[in-house]
RNA sequence: GGGCGCGUAGCUCAGGGGGAGAGCGCUACAUUGACACUGUAGAGGUCGUUGGUUCGAUACCAACCGUGCCCA
């Protein structure tokens, strides 16, 4: 089933064009991401975070989803039960808009074309041009469970929807009502709080006089909305205002419409706000409305569906456009002497997130969810530690967010969505049931009536998207996969949608399920450009993941991305050169890989090493070295810290394995095949969670028991074999090749001219012929050994390397040691000083004074060391 | 206004109470039988500022400055 690359494949490059796709073409025809609920294996599941069917990759996603297929491939190969479901959202709004257009182009309109037939089209869309995401995360080598590909609006996901509503109506936490709604008039729907963004922009502030009616006084307000004012019905003033407070209770005239307006005292207002005196629109902004709640002040809507001024507003401006009517009733005013002042200002304004209008806050008769009772479990949940967020600090913003909870509008006017599972009897009778024949049956049965009208709205897409996690385990069937995968081990998702997305998870999961949704939400960083800018379609500066991995293959682009993420950071500042080291990674393991293949005495079977006694010196030394990257590895896709796990593999890959160890390999040894071989089938599936195709090309060529490295085991740093002694002997031989290497530079010594060192015996009588044969080619010298000396026939070898001496004309050698004494010497009397410190002697713990006279000691007899040498060369020099 | 980040080499970032690190970039050398998508060596930093805690602070705390995001 799995191929093992030809010889003609053993390019001397890595081409990741031609391994990519054929590897994923093989990992779904055997089906290694499917998984059934298996109770006797621990469960590990991820309800992947649908994107919308209208979304284009970019990489932001990369950096959302890459961080699942690592923590699914990781719990796979750890021996859990573990599944990865993916599935797509329908997205109301960005959808709706996308065909609305389209429609505009043949000169149509949803209403034209009717809801049926309108439906079809969004259906024959998402057909189409719904599955272009998904080709992108088979390209990124994403292994989700495309069996159980899910879509919000499937037949199972939209009954689940029904009952939710259903069952929050007949609880009384969902109602209809008139309130203050965000309305996007080029969407023609209402949209939630959290779909309006703040944006700053260029206005003014407009001081506008509104005289008394016998003319004895006049009041002046501010506004950044000069329209609005055709819709006041009072002014109010901060209650302890100075300066307005003998006008309370008293009336002034609005200037272009002549009604009479109360002044009203109100504790919301700012003092410091323009004059301090602000006017009155409870139709068409939030805190004006409370203040109108609050006094019952009458709430004309000046302003309709469509953004034009309605048939409440004074003749001359109805029919004209919020921002045309702004313009007229600023001229109007100048023109009467009423306006006061006009300065410039920046202020904020809120804009659909969905289509870039400017959002009217408007009054509308809507359906709404009540949120409190929800929100008290879903906060309970994350103080008493059910849900955990990683980093920590963003539960803060959850629980901050759940404090302040406010109802959420969850009608929409748009067609593309789940219906309302309600209808409207001829009399106003309101029937909320499952499915159209038990809405009649129960309209006849309460009612008596058999005429009903299906209210057109739609539900927020958030609302089956706050499901996702049940529905798409079967809920409310009682499936296998719901009993064995709910809740989910972690949530994965970016922090833009903690409130939008993933508060409503966990409400809606502990009011239908009984429990949370999931254990931990790890929230991954956002994407920015190098200069610091959020990347977004908009700015033209995002990335499609698509053009990285035609530059530098899936797994670079993977392994870069996950390279620069760290927790600590709430940003992803994305630098390309992360993916072009990556691709220079995977052609460095590839290489790698052909020189183990190339050994003449073949390799042996996986996972067998000889015998600890027949191990070299460096043998034991990279073992000791695999054991630890095995460790850090899985404690940090442990912690979610991936950035740790691939600096370690690249790391302990290249810098320790290649760098070293297999240069030591080219002078054979009996063992080096088996540890060659081993080493880099650990490594390999160390990595394949983060780069999913070339470890597996890799391991596919070594010895590897299995069929593929999708379900081979993790690796058990427990059972790589290491001695603690015998790295550190070799770390001193590393110093000591570098100390030879940088000699060499420093005098200008051709690489093909050898130069001398002398070696003490006691060095080869303690670790064998091998260190011999290390510095000799390593450091491309000469050796000579010396005779036993008193200075040399230390029993410690980690002395007798420290010992070798570099041989060279006296006078070279002798500024050499001059520089290197320099050093020690400071390096010494900084020791000696501090120790000779009472105040760190006595108060600093004993391990530290400890270890710090042990270095002081290492420091001395180096110094000795030196001097000796001088001293020699010096003798040598007279004699 | 409130909350949350970040400030360490030219760039992107690790690190961490006791000798300043990586990658990229830069400089020099090397075409040595895995790899030029390479190797070896080198230059480059008063760890944002000021206080405090401590025997000792780049690291902990506070304030400030700069910068970014979220909420109102």
């Amino acid at each position: 089933m799995q191929t093992e690359p030809t010889a003609d494949q053993f390019s001397k490059a890595y081409d990741p064009a031609t391994v990519e796709p054929r590897r994923y073409a093989e990992w779904l025809a055997a089906g290694v991401f499917h998984e059934e609920p298996d109770p006797a294996r621990p469960p590990f599941i991820i309800s992947m975070p649908p994107p919308n069917i209208t979304g284009r990759a970019h990489l932001g996603q990369g950096s959302t989803y890459t961080p699942q297929d690592i923590l699914t491939r990781y719990h796979r190969m750890l021996g859990e039960n573990a599944d990865w479901i993916p599935g797509q959202d329908h997205a109301a709004i960005a959808t709706e808009a996308v065909l609305v257009r389209e429609l505009a182009k043949e000169g149509l309109t949803r209403e034209k074309l009717g809801r049926g037939k309108y439906l079809e089209r969004a259906w024959a869309w998402r057909e189409q041009y719904g599955g272009e995401i998904n080709e992108t995360f088979r390209k990124l080598g994403f292994g989700p469970d495309w069996e159980r590909e899910r879509f919000t609006l499937d037949p199972g996901l939209s009954a689940a929807v029904a009952k939710v509503f259903v069952a929050l109506y007949r609880e009384g936490l969902m109602y209809r009502g008139t309130r203050l709604v965000n309305w996007d008039p080029v969407s023609q729907s209402t949209l939630s709080d959290a779909e309006v963004d703040d944006e700053e922009r260029d206005g003014f502030l407009w001081q506008i006089r509104y005289p008394s009616e016998d003319g004895t006084f006049s009041i002046d307000v501010a506004t950044t909305r000069p329209e609005t004012m055709l819709g006041d019905t009072a002014v109010a003033v901060h209650p302890d205002d100075e300066r307005y407070r003998h006008l309370i209770g008293k009336h002034v005239v609005l200037p272009l419409v002549g009604r009479k307006l109360p002044i009203v005292a109100d504790a919301a207002v700012e003092r410091e706000f323009g004059t301090g005196a602000v006017k009155v629109t409870p139709a068409h902004d939030s805190l004006d409305n409370e203040i109108g709640e609050r006094h019952n002040l009458p709430m004309p809507s000046v302003i309709g569906f469509d953004g034009r001024m309605t048939d409440e507003a004074p003749a001359p401006y109805r029919g004209l456009d919020r921002f045309e009517a702004r313009k007229a009733v600023v001229r109007d005013l100048k023109t009467q002497k009423l306006l006061v002042k006009t300065e410039p200002r920046r202020h904020m304004v809120p804009v659909s997130s969905r289509s870039g209008a400017i959002v009217e806050p408007l009054l509308s008769l809507q359906w709404f969810c009540k949120m409190q009772t929800l929100a008290e479990p879903a906060l309970e949940a994350y103080r008493d530690g059910r849900i955990r967020f990683v980093p920590e600090r963003f539960g803060r913003t959850y629980e901050a967010w759940l404090e302040n909870i406010r109802d959420w509008n969850v009608s929409r006017q748009i067609w593309w969505g789940h219906q309302l599972p309600v209808w409207y009897g001829p009399n106003g009778e309101t029937i909320v049931a499952e499915t159209e024949a038990e809405a009649y049956a129960l309209a006849k049965r309460e009612h008596g009536i058999t005429e009903l009208t299906r209210d057109p709205d739609t539900l927020d897409t958030w609302f089956s998207s706050g499901l996702w996690p049940l529905s798409i385990l079967g809920w409310p069937e009682k499936t296998p996969e719901l009993e064995h995968w709910y809740p989910n081990q972690v949530m994965v998702t970016s922090r833009d949608i903690i409130f939008l997305w993933v508060a409503r998870m966990v409400m809606l999961g502990l009011k239908f399920a009984q429990d949370i949704p999931f254990r931990e939400v790890f929230i991954t960083p956002l994407v920015f450009d190098l200069q610091g800018r959020k990347m977004s379609k908009s700015l033209g500066n995002a990335i499609d993941p698509m053009d990285l991995i035609g530059k530098y293959g899936a797994d670079a682009t993977r392994f870069g991305i996950v390279r620069q993420m760290r927790l600590e950071s709430q940003e992803l500042r994305f630098d390309e050169r992360f993916c072009e080291k990556a691709r220079e990674f995977n052609n460095k393991m590839w290489n790698a890989l052909r020189y183990v293949k190339s050994l003449p005495e073949g390799l042996p079977p996986a996972s067998t090493l000889p015998p600890k006694e027949q191990l070299t010196l460096a043998d034991r030394w990279i073992l000791t070295s695999l054991r630890q990257t095995a460790v850090d590895v899985t404690n940090a896709l442990d912690g979610y810290a991936f950035g740790v796990a691939a600096d370690a593999l690249l790391d302990f890959i290249w810098y320790r394995y290649c760098d070293w160890y297999l240069e030591t390999s080219k002078t054979p040894t009996g063992s080096r095949a088996a540890v060659l071989s081993y080493s880099l089938n650990v490594t390999m599936r160390l990595l394949h969670p983060i780069a999913p195709f070339v470890s597996e090309e890799i391991w596919q060529a070594l010895p590897h028991d299995g069929a593929t490295i999708v379900t081979a085991s993790w690796p058990d740093p427990t059972e790589i074999p290491h001695d603690d002694a015998a790295a550190e002997f070799f770390s001193e031989i590393i110093r000591k090749v570098g100390e030879a290497r940088e000699f060499r530079t420093s005098q200008g010594l051709p690489p093909k001219e050898k130069m001398m060192l002398r070696v003490p015996r006691a060095l080869e009588r303690l670790l064998g012929a091998e260190a011999l044969d290390l510095l000799s080619r390593l450091a491309n010298a000469k050796l000579e050994v010396e005779a036993e000396s008193d200075e040399t026939s230390a029993s410690d070898a980690s002395a007798a390397i420290k010992a070798v001496r570099i041989e060279a004309a006296p006078g070279v050698l002798r500024e050499r040691n001059r520089k290197e004494l320099e050093r020690l010497d400071v390096e010494v009397e900084r020791l000696e000083k501090k120790l000779a410190n009472e105040q760190f002697t006595s108060k600093a713990s004993p391990d530290v004074v400890a270890k710090e006279r042990a270095k002081l000691a290492g420091y001395e007899s180096e110094r000795a060391r030196v001097r000796a040498q001088l001293t020699a060369l010096d003798a040598g020099e007279r004699g």
